[in-house]
Formats: C-alpha cells, structure tokens, sequence
DNA sequence: CATCACATGTTATAAGATAACGTTCGAGGC
DNA sequence: GCCTCGAACGTTATCTTATAACATGTGATG
C-alpha cells in the first residue's frame, strides 16, 4: 500500500468520481447526503487538503449554505462517521478519505512546509504498538496515526 | 518494550525520582527548571495521567503560582521541548513522560472509559507508515501516534 | 556595571468546538 | 389524506484551547 495524495491525477474526474461514489453508497445505506453534507465533501476534494472547520465554514456563509459552526460541524461529523473523511488530529483539521468505502485504519503523511497531506494505511494493532497493547491487555478500538515532515517536493527544495 | 502505566508501583517514590533526575539532568544541560515548570512537572507525575492546560492552571492559579493562561503553556512547551513531557494530540491535554532522557518516539494507550495513559514505544519509520513514506519519497521527522480502547481493568469491568 | 538572553507578568484575542433550543421536513403507519 | 416521529437544520450562546504582543525582571558574562 504506498500513500496517495503526493503524485499527480485528473483532478475534476477524481473529484466527480467521489462525489458520485459518495452518493451512490449513502442511496445503498440510507444516509441523508444533503447539500451542506454534499458541498462539504466536495470541498474538501477540491481543495485536496486538511482543512480547519472555519475555513470550511467561510465558504459555506460566502455561497449561503449556513454561517454558523454547527453547520460545518454537523456535515464534518457525518462525513467522518460514515468514512468520507477523516480528521487530522494533529491540526485539528479535516480531509477527504481517499479510498472510502474500503474498511481501513488511515495513516497520514503532513508536510509542515507545504501542508499537503497525504492518506495512507496502516494496521489496528500491528507493529510495537499492538505488541504493547497485547503485553499489557489493552484493548485497541482505534489508532491515530500521523506523520510530520517534508514530501517530496518540499524535500528536494530543501535540499 | 512494554507500555509503562497500567501497572502498579510505588507512586510517591517514582514521582520524587523524576523530578530529581529532571533537576540533574537541567543542571547538566543548563536548563532554567524554574518553580513553575518544576511544579508543573510535579503535577503531571502526580496525577499520573493526561491532563489540559486549564486544569492544570487552576491548580497553579490556586498555589499562587499564576493565573494567566501563557504560564501554564510556557511550561508545558518546556517541558514537551525538553523530553519532560508529551502532548496527546488527540486529547489536547498532556502527560508526564514516562522514561525521559531517553532517545525515543513515543506511543500512546489512551482508556476512553478511565482516561488513563500509558506511554510505550514506537519507530520513526517502522511498519507500513515507514514503507509508505519510502515509496514515496516523504521524509518523516515526527510521528504521532496515539490507540485509544479500554484498559485492562475497564475491559475486565465490561466483559 | 553594561548588556543580552531568557524568563515572567499581563492584557487581549484568536481558533476550535459544543450545548441547548426550537423549527422544518420527509417517510411510514393509520 | 393526515398524523407522528425521527433526522436534519437554524440560531444563539457559550465553552475550551491556544497564542499574540508588549512590558518587566533577573542572572550570567564580558
């Protein structure tokens, strides 16, 4: 499994193709993909990065869709919930999931020069960790797993 | 390695040795471990799990210690800084680390029940993290890394 | 004893998130 | 058709977390 988000791809049709997917599977599950819900989403694609819940807000208040946080909090919400998005622990953010609908547990790559943030994937208990976990009976529900650093344009420019 | 946290120990002992070694090692490298981190240290090690800055500002606003938010986050970034203490991203709060002066990046087992922490070890770039972010071409410099479940003694209580 | 780096005191405000309440609206049962 | 119930939405207010900015103190060093 390598990390997407860093190389290059037909935007627009990658966005259309979520959107699409999106709502294709909400109709199976019997989710409500609303126009806030819908927009947000499609932000977050467009946008292709983490995003804070005002920034997303701003845009929603500028084309009339809501002007107070729990409308960007709701539609957030949902979005994660239902495995759409994820959020960024690490900057309080959120982003597009990109590959939903697969059952995983998301790993990030955050380049703290150009903020781009790249979705990859990683295991619930594998590793040190869920060795520790398994030494010590903890029981693991969920992992968050972010990496800081440069990618690789911002590594090449550095250097 | 073990996770360090959930086991029983003598308390009042671990929290006098921390804070001893803190002190030598700040002479050492000629750290200021002035009254307000010394005492913010104390408190994480006494409490012995996460705590927020706001908390942990109440109890220095009640010792006299100051009352305006930048104090309690002045110490906590020293502390983090220095190795003395880690920031739980996904809570916003912070812990005492649990085996300081040593090289290492540390993991989290967080109880969603209890809220006990406990503080194990993880790589830089190990596991499918690691791989992803050498196909890429990404250059890791921090990661995060944080489970959250039940501890041993909240999962015996719900089975 | 000047000076410079570092620490502290204080005010204000930014940024992120949620509680609580009433209203709207569509699906399903009657 | 109409009732009713639950999910979503609108709105106000508030809470939590974090930092900017600037003035003051203080200790080591030359």
């Amino acid at each position: 499994m390598t990390a997407i988000g860093f190389e290059k791809h037909d935007h627009s049709h990658c966005i259309a193709d979520a959107l699409s997917a999106a709502e294709t599977r909400c109709k199976a599950q019997k989710l409500q993909f609303t126009p806030a819900r819908r927009r947000v989403l499609e932000i977050l694609l467009e946008r292709h990065r983490a995003m804070g819940a005002y920034e997303i807000l701003d845009i929603l208040a500028a084309e009339g869709l809501g002007s107070q946080p729990p409308v960007a909090y709701r539609a957030l919400d949902f979005l994660v919930k239902n495995g759409f998005a994820h959020r960024i622990e690490r900057l309080n953010a959120y982003a597009a999931c990109t590959h939903p609908g697969e059952q995983h547990v998301p790993a990030f790559l955050i380049c703290r020069s150009c903020k781009a943030v790249a979705e990859t994937e990683t295991g619930l208990d594998s590793g040190r960790l869920g060795a520790a976990a398994r030494d010590t009976g903890f029981v693991i529900e969920k992992v968050v797993v972010e990496a800081e650093g440069l990618c690789p344009g911002c590594a090449e420019a550095a250097a």
